[in-house]
DNA sequence: AGCAGAGCTTAAACCGCTTTAGAAAAAGGG
DNA sequence: CCCTTTTTCTAAAGCGGTTTAAGCTCTGCT
């Protein structure tokens, strides 16, 4: 009877009276460590959050994104409590930050993406970057390349290594030659791979005929240096990126490149931290996605 | 006394009590329409949520993304005071939006963009459209065309309407030919401009020598028409965008454009937003950015 | 008919902080 | 030195819900 009134008089519940009771928010936190240089606008991390947002957005959540600065006294941890967060999804932090020990020890529900980190309530997922990397390698030597070089990321950040060992690990394999100053490493960006693909250029000895990216941004900074010198794409190298971020397709050549299903990262991401709210498992085995070669123009056979 | 035990323990308040009582919660909120689409990956918005996203950080404002839908019964200004954010800035609605009413009503700080509306605590900000419009007709008559085409974005956006006035007031003062069918209406997609450009492809009579596109995505969409049939950029049609997105300065040829400053139309909102909150005035004049002639290679001179 | 147990309402306690009120202490004035 | 005014500190009263506890009515059973 009581309640029938209440239906009538379209009341709305006060989410923030609800969450202070409940401890229940039906909000989760994204942090992403990215704000300085362009939050929002990363090609990698907007779409992951894309799909974190569709997923969520479905099951009625909303959204906070924590406005975390690199000095900050408040670890992730504190920040979610605070604002009592059902859960949250973490991305672009290196696995050496200090506040990362309190979140995976915490209760709270997390998600990493692309950071191997477990603890309780806690889970991840990640592309294979090790096959992907290999993919990589063997299209390159179905067409002809023997000479391959990359441009790495950071070591710091895991997607890293393990582009790295997969490198190495199938160019043992199809026992083609292995040139250490052929691997140089940048930062995960155009600017990097532009500085990093001179250096190669620089080199005294003979050239790579093909250079692996292990991200899309370096290998488009990478082509820009590469034209620089007045050398062509693929003539005189060819080049194969990683992740597939928007530009690839409209740059020109179109950028060959290894595809990382971005969005699905962020749909399994929030789906994972959904199941972990729901359920009070403790162990949830990581998600690994597949990635897929995806061919442009930026790769030629060699005759 | 008591004081600084409460500091020694390194306590932290909690934000949701605290919002429970103050009425305040430190936290903004952010609608924007398209989450359907391509949310946060829209190239315009989410330039301006990166505009934001750095101003109310700083401040240390959260940023609360709401699950909007829809049929939803909740209201854009429900949403807001069940969560207690502080204001709220909504983009990418469309002006006929029953639940606008109740916002604009409301005493809650509100900025728009895009969006010409004006109540209690409430302002927006808008790149000047019109005058945008106009320095694309006033490149292309400089290149020596006369025979000028638009293709518009939907006709119920503010934007569109200001680029269509500013494109007519513009023809009209130089004394060019004005043409109804070299006007076409698209939304504001690639594929909508994809199929606007074929349907001009497809008229019977003379052509344009130049397109005026209102949105960048439309442009690119044009493009691909246009080379489609075999025809060439800028050697049969010159074409110019609106927007200056990420991808028109990979695309080829590049895309010149009239560039808005997303970023900095972000900034004004939050900034604009941050002056409603903190100050209790009534009226706040519209912020209105200059739009800047961006020249790439996708327009050639009439010889 | 008497009473234990199940089902429903209704009332009170609590979540953790802000704010207001009220009491106590300090200060000022006659 | 006592009383009033100002300042300071402490205690209580919300904020708007959820949850626990208590109070009642309604069967069912001996």
């Amino acid at each position: 009877m009581v309640k029938q009134v209440i239906a009538r008089e379209n009341y709305r519940p006060n989410a923030i009276a609800r969450s202070l009771s409940s401890h229940k928010s039906h909000s989760i936190g994204i942090f992403f460590t990215d704000h300085r240089n362009s939050g929002l606008r990363h090609p990698f991390f907007r779409d992951i959050i894309y799909g974190i947002e569709k997923t969520l957005f479905q099951e009625r959540y909303d959204l906070i994104l924590f406005a975390h600065h690199w000095g900050d006294t408040f670890s992730y941890a504190e920040k979610c409590q605070s604002r009592q967060v059902d859960g949250v999804v973490l991305m672009g932090t290196p696995g050496n930050d200090p506040h990362l020990e309190k979140l995976i020890n915490s209760e709270l529900p997390t998600v990493f993406i692309d950071l191997e980190l477990s603890g309780k309530n806690t889970g991840y997922v990640i592309s294979d970057n090790v096959e992907g990397a290999g993919q990589a390698v063997s299209y390159l030597a179905e067409l002809g390349h023997e000479q391959i070089g990359m441009i790495m990321g950071q070591k710091i950040v895991k997607p890293a290594q393990d582009r790295l060992s997969g490198f190495k690990q199938r160019i043992k394999e199809l026992h083609l030659p292995y040139q250490n100053e052929w691997i140089v490493e940048a930062d995960f960006s155009e600017n990097g791979g532009y500085q990093a693909m001179n250096r190669i250029l620089n080199l005294s000895g003979p050239y790579p005929t093909a250079i692996f990216c292990q991200g899309d941004q370096i290998a488009i900074g990478a082509m820009k240096a590469i034209e620089e010198r007045g050398l062509a794409i693929p003539g005189d190298f060819s080049i194969i990126g990683f992740d597939d971020i928007e530009i690839s397709s409209y740059v020109k050549p179109a950028l060959t490149t290894i595809h990382q299903d971005k969005i699905l990262m962020g749909e399994k991401a929030a789906q994972l931290l959904l199941k972990i709210i729901n359920t009070g498992e403790q162990n949830y085995p990581p998600v690994v996605l597949p990635t897929k070669l995806t061919i442009r123009d930026s790769c030629r056979r060699l005759s």
